[in-house]
DNA sequence: AGCACGCCGACT
DNA sequence: GTCGGCGTGCTC
């Protein structure tokens, strides 16, 4: 009698048995319902064998084998293994935290056909130069209509309102619905649109030329258009009849992107996962991803996992940032699964960036992975921008702003250009003081401060959520003189705003952009020149050109030189990159000032000469002499509970354990966590580190089931292998 | 993780 | 006398 090993979401690192009635055939990768506990859950076969090592008695059957969707490929099982394995995390959580929602749950999977809508012949004689004109929403979806019929989608993306205008256009009798015909895939169409600069043939050639796997580095500075780097790569792999899976960072991406990537490749089928899919659409991409028909997969970290039985390229744009690392479940790195997903299916993989991740670069520099460098900007007249320092020291600041901040600032204005005013800070102010006996506004329940909203007039921590009334007094000692310390992307427009009272300005921040679809209307504005001075965080670093800006100003970005992690000055320097190639995109040069009290620091001389390098090799030599990564490979355990002794007690023995095993890992003492205490739990970590990864991780095999024997009711605890955050 | 079983405190 | 607290242990 046939049994399959079955992976199920709990948290247990083994599979589980189950016969295999004579009526069921079972196969590697299908969805199958087994009784579980004293209920039925769906689970993945990862395993048929003969037999078990279990008794039989306790071996339950399975109930259903769910065969309405194809089984998994064995190749997309083998990667989760490596997930599990290489992130110590249980083996059925890794398969089923990969799986779209539809294929865990018991219901069919059911994909509804994709409807599209076109004009009914009533609908094509209408006359809209007479269709009232307020009615724009709908005026806006018989336009495109006119084009061509649209899809669901595409309908959703021309306003959120569009669907309820959509029905009432049909209830009009000027549209209706018709099933999608499936299109036979058409001779492959490739918009070439632009030439590419030298540098850019070359890295398009070493790639395309490429056999098997190898990895490499596009290091292109903002503006030497990497994108068409990818579009050329792409039309390669397309040719050939292969799949390409683009992973880009949360925020980036947009439908714009989308739509860019469609008009380039217009009979190309793409499908775009991200966060935003409900249920029904995310199985239905993957399950085109899966099918082959979708040729491009163009997704955030969760992408990496998608079935892709004709890959032929990975690519990976902003391959520094870090949200392509999850913190928590599953703490993987998207940009990682996907290096060893290239190496697994023998092809080539492109990790993009303009400020390298320092690991990636080391491994440019040795040799490991291959550097390919774009050191122009793709558009000639579009020079880089004038980086300057403005000294803050023994400087006057008013609200955080220089006097030659507000003289560029008021020269724009003039000119009736663009600024960016770049603070990395939220809210009104990071705290609230008291000026008799220097209270501070601290959360009750977590270590951190309470930011000062004072648009809504509360204190609000960003750590737990929690927040209050800003108090009349101090709850110290009575004193009613509270002053706001510290400058919020709040206070800056306040202050901006008395500075020049006729300059539009937009604050773009999470505040500001939380509700849905807020953001895009901002960025609308912005492109439209409905805005004179921008102020926000890093969310505009981000995003795509604003044509007419062409003033950059970082107020207060001190605080990552000296911080106690060790990569925030990484980050940092990348952020500024980042925000300084917004400026002066098109015939306009930019310009970017820098508030600082160290403009001697390596790092801003790097930002002033536009030298990467320069800064990479600062870093690295630092880094090595500190003995950090990427000339270490690091696990951090992390622990958390309401009581501080049995947390403490927790890591006290998990650290005694480490030291028992003495392998050649050096072991770090238990410390408090960045934020100790958070929504009223206690933090603590442990870092243990190797100088290879494969010691690394024979230290976790024999550590990891060491800690899962310990009781700890009352903790949670999880390991992060080569964490980005402490 | 769920979900049982199991043994001690304040309620109809 | 029971309802219910969360400690402990198991799930093929």
């Amino acid at each position: 009698m046939p049994i399959v090993r079955v992976a199920l979401d709990v948290p247990l690192s083994t599979l589980f048995d189950y016969l295999v009635d004579a009526d069921l055939s079972v196969d590697i990768g299908q969805r199958v319902l087994v009784p579980f506990g004293r209920k039925h859950v769906v689970g993945i076969v990862m395993e048929v064998a003969e037999s078990s090592g279990l008794a039989v008695e306790r071996i339950k059957s399975v109930v259903q084998v769910l065969d309405d969707v194809p089984p998994l490929p064995c190749e997309l099982l083998t990667l989760l293994r490596f997930c599990s394995d290489y992130y110590h995390h249980p083996l059925g959580m890794t398969v089923m935290a990969a799986l779209p929602a539809r294929l865990r749950a018991q219901e069919p999977v059911a994909i509804k056909q994709e409807l599209s809508y076109a004009l009914t012949e009533q609908g094509h004689a209408l006359d809209l130069t007479e269709f009232p004109k307020r009615r724009v929403v709908q005026l806006r979806l018989l336009q495109a209509l006119q084009h061509a019929a649209l899809g669901g989608e595409q309908i959703r993306a021309l306003s959120p309102s569009a669907p309820a205008n959509l029905k009432a256009l049909i209830g009009a009798g000027w549209v209706e619905p018709s099933a999608t015909t499936e299109a036979a895939p058409a001779a492959h169409v490739f918009n070439e649109a632009h030439t590419l600069t030298q540098a850019q043939r070359q890295a398009v050639d070493a790639v395309a030329k490429t056999q098997g796997f190898r990895c490499f580095l596009l290091h292109g500075i903002t503006g030497s258009g990497k994108t068409e780097v990818y579009v050329h790569l792409m039309h390669q792999v397309l040719q050939r009849g292969g799949q390409v899976l683009l992973l880009v960072p949360e925020i980036n991406l947009t439908p714009q992107l989308e739509n860019y990537f469609r008009s380039r490749f217009p009979d190309a089928e793409l499908a775009s996962l991200h966060s935003g899919l409900n249920d029904g659409e995310r199985a239905r991409k993957w399950l085109r991803a899966q099918s082959g028909r979708a040729r491009i997969v163009l997704g955030t970290r969760l992408a990496v996992f998608t079935p892709l039985p004709q890959l032929g390229l990975i690519l990976v744009d902003e391959e520094h940032d870090s949200s392509f690392k999850q913190q928590d479940g599953l703490r993987y790195s998207a940009r990682d699964v996907a290096i060893f997903r290239a190496n697994q299916r023998g092809v080539p993989i492109v990790l993009g960036s303009a400020t390298p991740s320092l690991e990636s670069y080391y491994n440019a520099q040795s040799g490991r992975y291959q550097l390919l460098k774009l050191t122009q900007r793709a558009a000639e007249q579009a020079q880089l921008p004038q980086v300057r320092c403005i000294n803050t020291n023994n400087m006057p600041l008013q609200e955080g702003i220089s006097p030659a901040m507000l003289t560029a600032l008021d020269e724009r204005l003039q000119r009736k250009e663009q600024s960016l005013i770049f603070i990395n800070r939220r809210g009104y102010a990071p705290v609230l003081m008291c000026t008799a006996c220097g209270w501070l506004s601290g959360c009750s329940n977590c270590a951190g401060k309470l930011v000062l909203h004072l648009k809504d007039r509360r204190l609000r921590c960003h750590h737990c959520g929690h927040q209050e009334r800003v108090p009349h007094a101090c709850p110290g000692c009575g004193n009613t003189d509270l002053q706001p310390v510290g400058i919020g992307t709040q206070r800056v427009e306040e202050a901006l705003q008395a500075y020049f009272p006729e300059a539009r300005i937009m604050r773009v921040d999470r505040d500001s952009t939380r509700n849905k679809g807020s953001w895009i209307a901002m960025r609308k504005q912005i492109e439209d020149e409905a805005v004179d001075i921008l102020v926000g965080t890093q969310i505009l670093a981000k995003g795509h050109d604003f044509p007419s800006l062409t003033l950059v100003g970082v107020l207060n970005p001190d605080g990552a030189l000296y911080s106690a992690d060790f990569r925030a000055s990484e980050k940092l320097f990348a952020q500024l990159a980042q925000v300084a190639g917004r400026a002066g995109r098109a015939d306009k040069p930019g310009e970017v000032l820098v508030q600082t009290a160290f403009p001697d620091h390596p790092l801003f001389r790097a930002l002033r000469a536009h030298d990467y390098g320069a800064w990479a090799q600062t870093l690295l030599a630092e880094r090595e002499q500190a003995g950090f990564p990427p000339f270490v490979f690091q696990v951090l355990l992390r622990a958390e509970g309401k009581q501080e002794g049995e947390v403490y007690a927790f890591m006290k023995r998990a650290r005694e354990a480490a030291m028992t095993l003495s392998m050649p890992v050096e072991i770090y003492g238990v410390v408090a966590a960045a934020m100790p205490k958070r929504a009223n739990h206690i933090r603590a970590q442990l870092l243990v580190q190797s100088t290879t990864r494969k010691s690394l991780q024979q230290f976790l095999r024999s550590w990891h089931p060491l800690l899962e024997q310990f009781p700890a009711q009352r903790i949670r605890w999880s390991l992060d292998i080569d964490p980005l955050e402490f």
